[in-house]
DNA sequence: GTTGACTTATGACATGGTGTCATCTATAAT
DNA sequence: ATTATAGATGACACCATGTCATAAGTCAAC
């Protein structure tokens, strides 16, 4: 997290640092990303920069966090929507990110994250979803869910759900950046691995 | 790939190179590695790194592509143990991850490998071959799995069940890593994941 | 309105890392 | 013996990070 004097900064000098950080780390990924850049763009001094950050990383994984509440909270809308429907939640989710990605900048910052998608950044990105160190977070959500239609028999499955399926859509989300699918490709990919999933691989 | 020069070294020379770099990629992942480092427990002076290797990237994944080399042998061998039983394969290929890890540094690297698995990383360990030969390796290995028993109507369903349990496995292998899972826990979860996989996960 | 305590701003600098290059050395070929 | 070719070497230019001494601002209390 960013030091206590970055917050006491005005709205808008918060925005300006913001703003350099997110077209540097859509530049670069985060580890060839430099501080000279963000600061000459930002017009503060280096000094100063230290005074708001620990490093790099405390600024990119702010910025990155920010970025998934705003995900988190379009997903539990959209599971509330759907009546708690996980796989048609995932679809319109996936969706919805590929939407999102018409704006260069922001492609290019995702791009960035995806294909450096590293545990690091994962944890972040899904950190509202299954991480349960957010017990309450997580409460949220699983109470959306409609278990009825689900092939489980205990909780426990339930979570091993919700990291398969998470799993399989930070894939399709990285191979997109990585093979440069359209978004119909991408989602036409996806589509087929949710509904292997939901019928499962194992003849019956 | 590294310079024709490295292989003009004689194999004692090669191969210090070559533990030199694991165990400095042992001691901290790719981005935090030192070239210094690894050129000082070498024994060798500056430029001759520069006359075999491209950069630090260049010799990781060489490094690591040998290393996934071996586990791509023993995967195909299983598979073939097993009759062309993917999910057997599989988690008999995890459990042998789980032993092969009972080396200390081995598991620092690999774990260095997986806390920080990329697109980069995942592609190397997936494919265990230079971008040249990957198709004719991927074509091995499908070639030897039993379809009769899969859920599945074309070979393009064939390729995304194979994507599915290949991310499913590398998350598995992340979390033993992140979490600090003991072998039992981490094979535990495994097993509920690839039986929830072959189950399906909507109720029928 | 002066003092003092505390917070914030600043940029020069120490440190350490990368990749290059001019130069030296060894080996092979004629 | 001479020349060409490949390999070895370490000093160096360049760049990035994080720190620190110092300056500047803020604010409450007297």
């Amino acid at each position: 997290m960013p030091k206590q004097t970055f917050f006491h900064l005005s709205k808008d000098k918060q925005d300006t640092l913001i703003e350099a950080a997110k077209k540097e780390f859509s530049r670069v990924p985060l580890h060839e990303a430099s501080i000279a850049n963000i600061i000459k763009s930002a017009g503060i001094p280096r000094g100063s920069f230290y005074q708001y950050f620990e490093d790099k990383e405390d600024l990119f994984y702010y910025l990155l966090n920010q970025l998934s509440v705003k995900n988190h909270l379009r997903f539990i809308s959209v599971l509330q929507e759907k009546n708690g429907d996980l796989f048609e939640t995932l679809i319109t989710n996936f969706q919805f990110m590929l939407e999102v990605h018409r704006d260069q900048e922001h492609k290019n910052f995702f791009r960035n994250v995806y294909l450096n998608m590293n545990y690091k950044n994962e944890k972040t990105l899904a950190y509202h979803v299954y991480e349960e160190n957010q017990k309450t977070q997580y409460f949220n959500i699983i109470k959306l869910i409609d278990t009825t239609k689900l092939n489980i028999h205990n909780e426990q499955e339930l979570h091993h759900v919700i990291k398969i399926v998470m799993g399989i859509t930070f894939q399709n989300l990285v191979q997109l950046f990585a093979k440069d699918y359209s978004d119909e490709e991408a989602l036409k990919n996806y589509l087929v691995q949710i509904d292997l999933l939901k019928r499962g691989l194992l003849k019956n």
